[in-house]
DNA sequence: CTGTTAGCGCGTTCAC
DNA sequence: GTGAACGCGCTAACAG
């Protein structure tokens, strides 16, 4: 049988109420008590039953999620997914709670973290804008012992608990090894729209994609970033443009979002030569163009696996349980028309 | 507040224990009473609390999985995982067992199947082998209300729950797809590598590729397939004398395992010329051949994963609860140098 | 058929 | 400082 309280209480020969304050490191218990308890609790192998411990408090976890107000796709996705794990909040000892701001905006997000706001949550999980405010802020929260999970974007050197979302230097890298292995040999220009280089996964993603390219393929070069701003229109006018200056160019890599328009243009496209396109975040319209194979690759982050695993890890450090680091990584995921869910 | 137990039994009118008997199906209430219960439930909203319900069981989760003992890596990997998952069986409230059954004996794995075993299980995992008295031993647990989950390798047209594993179509022509881009125009031979086309899983990664190539790659032709039957030094000569016999191949696809045979015959190869190649499962030597540029592409499935996602899905099963669809579909990874966990 | 009551493993007042 | 006793939401005997 798995030990229970009573069990280290009668090791200890203390009450349970001691082994309790020990437990939860409360005071009231003597130093050579205390390691009494602690040495009952080593010597049976006693594991704490976090079920039963939640029961007794009734305790839920009130969680707060800080989202930016984009419309793109992506972003419309990750609020769908957090407010599907709102409506298992009863289920699952959860109350969460979502917080919307304009998006990029520093002082908004820097205000939505405030302590106030915060110290009513067990833990907070937000889409961070990589600014060293923004970082004070995080930090403050986790120095007050609300544990902070960025989300989607990371904020660098902050104390932040943890990181749910993909590595975007290495999805950057990725686009370019599969673009290099397309373009075996060849020798020519790469072309690449971001949505804007302020925004720290489109850098990162760049970098990675330029790193990749230099280290592996001598032969492509890449033009000169256009910003789309993640807006279909936009990013449309200027692909349009560049597919008509540059009939020679190799291939396309789309590391933002706005792809609805970037679609258009190259279904608009008049050459019938090759030309591989590889994109990020798989929507309704990149799947669709996917299948039409005016698209190559779709490179995926799972909204929703990011937000399970922020909502585990929060709910962990909440109570300074342990994660299984390998259910915690949120994988890039690469789609061809093969693969699609 | 989220109302109890005690809230549907005032609402109906009834006692605590009638209650439960409606809320577990059990005999003993008259129609009518049921249907005011079950009104009550519906009227106030209750959803009942899965952790207190275990706890007052002292519900613990006996679960066996029987894996075969073949000793490629990836059944290494699977096997540390379900040893991971049984040590943590404390906290999950599970006790899994593991049998162990030799690699594709029929009837070793249906003895493991039979009820008496079975009987003690609240379910059943088990990397099947596609054939039709397995099939028998799975839908009559099946029909006995013991879930079974495929793991790995599903077993086609049976009862089973569930499937914890990749989609090997999907796999074979993703294979396919990245295989053909790579050699985009070019025309001539590509060698494929299996285990046994006697199993089911390497048979639809065939399939797949094949498909795949013929749909969209009108140059390329496949040469007779290798069969390696997984084991190193027998993949290493088929290899071997291939690369001698066919200097103008232009790509390989390993569907099987002994990789570490094949990456031997590849850094052995004396033509510097290109040849992509593509395999399956990320062990040890795929990774570092992978570094090395030997291979291009891996494919793979994550066995933690599976196993948690087969655990998740048979504890639900056990107690009617549903699932999120998403987090269990078992994803393609795929790996080049660049994105490796 | 239905109701009463005592736990499951733990947290939390209160007294002592 | 320490302990006894009750309750969290639900189940399982045992009565009635």
């Amino acid at each position: 049988m798995k030990p229970t309280v009573y069990d280290i209480a009668a090791e200890a020969g203390v009450s349970l109420a001691t082994v309790d304050r020990v437990l939860n490191d409360r005071p009231g218990v003597r130093q050579p008590t205390r390691e009494r308890v602690r040495a009952a609790i080593e010597k049976l192998g006693f594991v704490r039953d976090v079920a039963a411990a939640n029961l007794a408090k009734s305790r839920v976890y009130p969680l707060t999620f800080i989202l930016p107000n984009n419309d793109n796709s992506f972003m419309q996705a990750l609020r769908a997914e957090v407010e599907a794990a709102r409506l298992r909040g009863p289920t699952e000892r959860t109350a969460i709670s979502v917080v919307t701001v304009p998006a990029f905006d520093t002082e908004a997000l820097v205000s939505a973290l405030e302590l106030p706001l915060a110290e009513k949550s067990a833990g907070i999980a937000v889409v961070a804008v990589d600014d060293s405010s923004v970082r004070r802020a995080v930090d403050r929260l986790e120095e007050e012992g609300i544990p902070v999970v960025t989300l989607v974007s990371d904020l660098a050197e902050s104390r932040r608990t943890h990181f749910a979302g993909v590595d975007n230097e290495a999805a950057g890298r990725t686009a370019a090894g599969l673009m290099g292995r397309f373009l075996y040999g060849q020798e020519g220009a790469i072309a690449v729209v971001a949505g804007s280089l302020k925004v720290r996964d489109h850098r990162q993603r760049l970098d990675g994609f330029m790193a990749g390219l230099a280290a592996d393929c001598p032969g492509l070069t890449v033009l000169p970033v256009l910003e789309g701003l993640d807006e279909p229109a936009r990013v449309h006018g200027l692909v349009s443009e560049l597919l008509k200056d540059r009939p020679d160019l190799l291939g396309l890599y789309s590391l933002g979002a706005g792809n609805r328009g970037l679609i258009r243009a190259l279904a608009e496209r008049q050459e019938k030569t090759r030309l591989p396109v590889v994109v990020h975040e798989l929507t309704e319209h990149t799947r669709a163009a996917l299948k039409d194979g005016l698209i190559d690759i779709v490179l995926n982050q799972d909204a929703g696996h990011e937000v399970r695993s922020a909502i585990r890890v929060l709910k962990a450090r909440a109570d300074g349980q342990g994660v299984i680091a390998a259910q915690e990584r949120i994988r890039l995921d690469i789609f061809l028309k093969d693969n699609l869910p």
